[in-house]
RNA sequence: AGAGAAGUGGCAGAGUGGUCGAAUGCACUGGUCUUGAAAACCAGCGUGCCGCAAGGUACCGGGGGUUCGAAUCCCUCCUUCUCUGCCA
């Protein structure tokens, strides 16, 4: 959420920001912000001047009970009584304002970074690095979903008869591979000084609401209606979401957690020609690394997490690409993103495989995530998260890039991890 | 899941209708003393909102209610503990 104290001091780059989003009305969305502020200022102080009168005369109706002065103080209740009604009423009129200005705050996404480049669709983003050579594979390769079935290691099938489309069954190398991945990437992170967590997957509102996955993606969550609890969408929401109303001294910056954990999505009528097999699905494992860091040195960590990354996949030998997104194609909460996307060579197409943000204050309001400076002051914090890696395309890409007449080979950092090189 | 008890500041722990935002202790911060440290002593030490400030206001698990006035009384939800049941 962004903080209106800024938006007042800052309004022609807050309007610019949103409208490098395609945000058509955002003057007006701002200027109703600044006013239902101003709004909620003048009525709490309105309210809080008569609370003072008002609390002042009860403590003297106390005062003239002890000494028995019972007729003042019945006047003195009267005179109360009729302010009462008027703090009552005053009072609801704040509660609307401010739910009026919470909801405003909700619908306005966070403003782009200025090295964020201008554009409206994953077309306009910037590639910042690619593969010198695309791996090229003969006519015969197959689809990672043709091998998977060729190898009997992920069985779909299986996975809707137990649940539904797009939950996978995981069996033999498929399933050691999968493990054998998410050890590899745990360690990678815990060798970069990430503290390992293993949080709930399902989620409250409250949690949801923080890291701003609600309301804005409340259809892209499954909800638990009768707990009403969400299956997380990300480890993002349930790690950052630890820091919910912390203040932090500040030298203990900078927070750098790593967890795995399935990830859960509805992907509402986004089925289609690009679907098929592991380019995606409703339950999927992820191994994300969140870190909490001051204002002054979030861009310098959103360049190492965006390292680490990039180190996973060199270190998995995969042809991959660095985008940095465009202002349109950026997520609601973000400031910045690098997507990392690796080629899937029997495909022929780039597959998501990270996203790496930094979301400066954004989250942080929400949450009140603040640090404690030298002077005892407390200033909001900057979040950041990264996949490191999500799993299925990984795997696919693995499948497709790997494949030989003899089997799939699978990359050598992977070897230990997995007890095999070679799946056949 | 059933029965009972309890939720107060970083922690411990007083406070059952009226200067209580809240005693006291510990922890923490600064100072005095000391060659240094410890001890002792002095002072400070929660958070949000409004305000340039002085100050005001709100918060004693969450929400609602009674009252001129609520940490204190009532309702409700949540959580924790104990016992019983069930279970990996």
């Amino acid at each position: 959420m962004l903080i209106v104290s800024d938006i007042r001091e800052n309004r022609p780059e807050f309007i610019a920001g949103l409208e490098k989003r395609g945000m058509a009305d955002a003057t007006a969305l701002l200027d109703e912000v600044l006013a239902l502020d101003e709004k909620r200022k003048s009525t709490q102080t309105k309210l809080d001047e008569l609370l003072a009168e008002s609390n002042k005369i009860s403590k003297s109706i106390g005062l003239l009970m002890k000494e028995g002065k019972q007729d003042e103080a019945n006047q003195a209740k009267a005179k109360t009584s009729e302010l009462k009604s008027q703090t009552k009423e005053l009072g609801q009129v704040l509660e609307e304002t401010k739910q009026e200005l919470d909801d405003k705050l909700y619908q306005i996404p966070n403003i782009p970074n200025e090295e964020v480049p201008a554009g409206n669709s994953e077309d306009d983003n910037e590639v910042l690095y690619t593969v010198d050579q695309l791996p090229e594979l003969g006519d015969d390769a197959l689809p990672h979903w043709e091998l998977i079935k060729n190898y009997d290691i992920i069985d779909f099938d299986l996975g809707v008869k137990i649940t539904g489309a797009g939950f996978p069954v995981y069996k033999g190398k498929g399933a050691r591979l999968q493990r054998a991945l998410v050890n590899f990437f745990l360690d990678e992170a815990d060798h970069q000084g990430y503290d390992e967590v293993q949080p709930p997957v399902v989620i409250n509102e409250a949690s949801g609401r923080g890291t701003g996955q609600l309301p804005d993606k409340e259809g892209q969550m499954y909800h638990i209606t009768d707990s009403d609890l969400y299956l997380i969408p990300t480890a993002e929401v349930p790690i950052t979401n630890l820091y919910r109303d912390v203040i932090v001294d500040e030298k203990d910056l900078p927070i750098k957690n790593v967890g795995f954990t399935p990830c859960f999505r509805r992907e509402a009528g986004s089925w289609g020609a690009h679907v098929r097999g592991l380019n995606r699905l409703h339950q999927f494992d992820k191994v994300e690394i969140v870190q909490v860091q001051h204002p002054d040195k979030s861009f310098d960590t959103l360049i190492e997490m965006r390292d680490h990354v990039e180190g996973l996949l060199k270190r998995l030998e995969l042809p991959y690409r660095i985008l940095k997104l465009c202002a349109g194609d950026l997520g609601f909460t973000s400031n910045i993103t690098y997507d990392f996307e690796v080629y899937s060579a029997a495909q022929k197409r780039w597959l998501e495989v990270s996203s790496v943000s930094n979301f400066k204050t954004y989250q942080a309001n929400r949450l009140k995530l603040r640090y404690r400076d030298a002077d005892n002051n407390k200033h909001l914090l900057h979040t950041l998260n990264g996949s490191a890696l999500a799993l299925p395309r990984i795997i696919a890409a693995i499948l497709e890039n790997g494949q030989t007449p003899e089997g799939i080979k699978i990359p050598a950092a992977l070897h230990q991890y997995a007890g095999f090189e070679t799946i056949s």
